[in-house]
DNA sequence: ATTGTGTTGTTACAACATTACACCCAGGAT
DNA sequence: ATCCTGGGTGTAATGTTGTAACAACACAAT
């Protein structure tokens, strides 16, 4: 199995500083949940989620399909069915602002509220879970009788790396 | 995408209680900016306004460009061009989670964190600002050094009306 | 009149996502 | 062994969302 490849050093600053995600723990994550739900971790459904862990950025499906490492090209829709049952295990997320998908190694509580910070430079994805924002939620809902179920907040911006790199 | 049942609904009850926007309120407002901007008002972006007000809830670029009343059917990149007018105008916003426009008719200061709440249910969707949630997302940001931008709040639910009626 | 700026109409295309169906294959029941 | 069944896979087609490019037009300023 793939030890996730170390950083710092050797690329130009635009490939490398994304991420980074631990391969062997979210597929194994992966790995349970297939257990749980009486279903196989397929291959195909190990490298679309060791590429996304590798890459450690948000790729699109498409982008996905072209990457896979492994040989075959992958058809858009194949590469969607994997992405569906990864998103089930929690082991990637969806990032609806730029249609796009990225691994993700926390184990996240039931009722939990997670930011997604992604920075507008480099792609790079953060997550924070924030006990403030869920009470700023439900205090926002309670305002007009709504009840919340299912929070989606994405926060563009710039990641510590490139806010210090004055950009350009 | 998701593909809710009905996601930007057409079923019965919608007509009724989705919304309600003022249409002249926002229409001036609109106007406004055009002025400050020096650029037309034109019949184009007033008829999108006009639908979006009128309609009170989120609508995809496509079903906007059927449904204006402008007799000629517009084309989706028409659709688009006054959607962008209108979104810097802040008279109408784009809901990232459905890829759906609506009309709003707040006045949102400079860094104001707003949040959208989206009926499951009825597709209604209702703001809110929350200075609590500000907080919160600058707090998750510091942890990281990430510096926020744009957020974008988008949360799933059922308003008021929805949820007092189980279904049906 | 000429130029400049911005809107419109139109075509084409890119990017993202789902439906449908045939096939395979492993596990369990007959 | 044979059948059935439930998921996964391969493939094609299509649906949905969003842009690029360019010609034509309107209007105002020079
Ligand atoms: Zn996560
Ligand atoms: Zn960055
Ligand atoms: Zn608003
Ligand atoms: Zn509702």
């Amino acid at each position: 199995m793939h030890r996730n490849p170390d950083p710092r050093g050797t690329r130009a600053h635009e490939e490398t500083h994304g991420h980074p995600v631990d391969g062997d723990a979210v597929e194994s994550r992966a790995r349970s949940y297939a257990v749980s739900k009486g279903v196989p971790f397929t291959p195909m459904r190990q490298s679309v989620l060791a590429l996304l862990a590798a890459s450690g950025k948000p790729m699109s499906a498409y982008e996905i399909a072209e990457k896979v490492s492994d040989a075959r090209k992958l058809k858009a829709v194949q590469v969607y069915r994997a992405l569906e049952f990864l998103q089930e295990a929690g082991c990637v997320h969806r990032l609806a602002s730029r249609s796009a998908y990225f691994a993700c190694d926390h184990l996240h509580g039931e009722g939990e509220t997670v930011v997604f910070m992604v920075c507008a430079q480099c792609g790079a994805v953060q997550e924070a879970a924030s006990e403030l924002v869920a009470r700023g939620l439900r205090g926002a809902a309670k305002t007009t009788g709504f009840r919340p179920r299912h929070p989606m907040i994405e926060v563009e911006g710039e990641c510590a790396e490139c806010a210090g790199t004055p950009e350009r």
